[in-house]
DNA sequence: CGGAATCGTTAACAAACGCTAAGAAGTTCA
DNA sequence: TGAACTTCTTAGCGTTTGTTAACGATTCCG
């Protein structure tokens, strides 16, 4: 089965049909280790399923620093909303990259044409809200030290090693400096 | 024109029997200044539009503490994703507050009886992943400070003035005496 | 109307964080 | 393989925040 059928699948059901509607619009593509899917500032407006390798999406603040906000991984569809919508953040490969793009523009065509990919789209956006609902309360309820332990405890501990830990504090909301104090702390207390 | 009626339809537009098939399931609701919608640790599996009046919907830490996460006002749809589908957070009326509430059950009946209103299901939540999303990004990139002052030059200025700055204070992700040192900070450099 | 509860501000102290800088360890890639 | 680059850690310093507590002012409600 397709990568990309797979995961829709797990959303709603597919036709052939129904299925070949996109993949006939799909593009293969692959990325250098630090290439850029879309250009900062510029509208991204094409939605990519990660085959290998990982991604993060990331603001530039005024100073210069840049804020990851988000990762994307094997089998994961790479999205911005925020960016179809209004065009401020940045892609960027992490690691040596493939990716099966499709515009945006494509999806919202399928919105209209099947009914099916209506109701994925919502339940997509369900899913996406509640993962972002989820990290925003963790930000408010939260201490960066209890942050970084729930990540720690959580399912994405194997595949955020693959990443570097700078990155990894600015997803947390700290410094890199900040994360590595924590972390020194932590193995302090705990021996 | 219904409130109710108005808001889906700023969406997506209604027939008259699209709209009825929803208006029978409207119950009105009123609760006073510290009436809960919904117990702390219950399933929130209902949704309300809020006719007048204001309610917040907050998390308690394990210290007791309250965290306000969101805040709602009139003509707006008060509504709990995460509590729908995991039922851990609670609403609170703040004001005294007049609602129109229906089941979430039945918005799903609707999802699959009419397309518009899986339509509007898809946009409602995309809107809303729009805005836990920049949100989100907030916490992230701003400091406290920047996020009060953010806060302040946004169209919600006016609402949030009704509201204590106690609850401001965890909305933005700090204390109340944080909140008040920021003030007095401002306002000293101001002048 | 008047007591009770809530709310905003301020102070003082300790803890944590941001920033800058420097050095060590590891990685990349020609 | 080796030089350049990236990453992580540690240190010192100043700032901000959290916490606790106290004091007025306001608001609520019997």
């Amino acid at each position: 089965m397709h990568p990309l059928r797979t995961y829709i699948q797990r959303f709603v059901p597919l036709t052939d049909a129904e299925w070949a509607a996109l993949e006939t619009s799909l593009q293969p593509r692959k990325l250098a280790r630090k290439a850029h899917f879309a250009r900062i500032g510029e509208p991204a407006s094409d939605i990519a399923l990660v085959v290998s390798g990982a991604c993060r999406l990331y603001y530039v603040r005024p100073d210069g620093e840049e804020i990851t906000t988000y990762f994307f991984f094997e089998n994961h569809l790479m999205a911005s909303y925020s960016s179809c919508l209004s065009g401020q953040p940045s892609r960027l490969a992490l690691e040596p990259t493939e990716l099966l793009v499709f515009p945006y523009a494509r999806l919202r065509q399928l919105y209209d044409e099947f009914p099916v990919y209506e109701r994925f789209g919502r339940l997509l956006a369900e899913y996406h809200l509640l993962g972002t609902d989820e990290r925003m309360t963790e930000l408010l309820l939260l201490s960066p030290e209890q942050r970084y332990q729930t990540l720690l405890a959580s399912t994405k501990t194997k595949i955020m090693a693959r990443i570097p830990q700078r990155y990894v504090a600015s997803y947390l909301g700290i410094t890199p400096v900040s994360l590595s104090r924590i972390r020194a702390r932590m193995a302090t207390e705990s021996s």
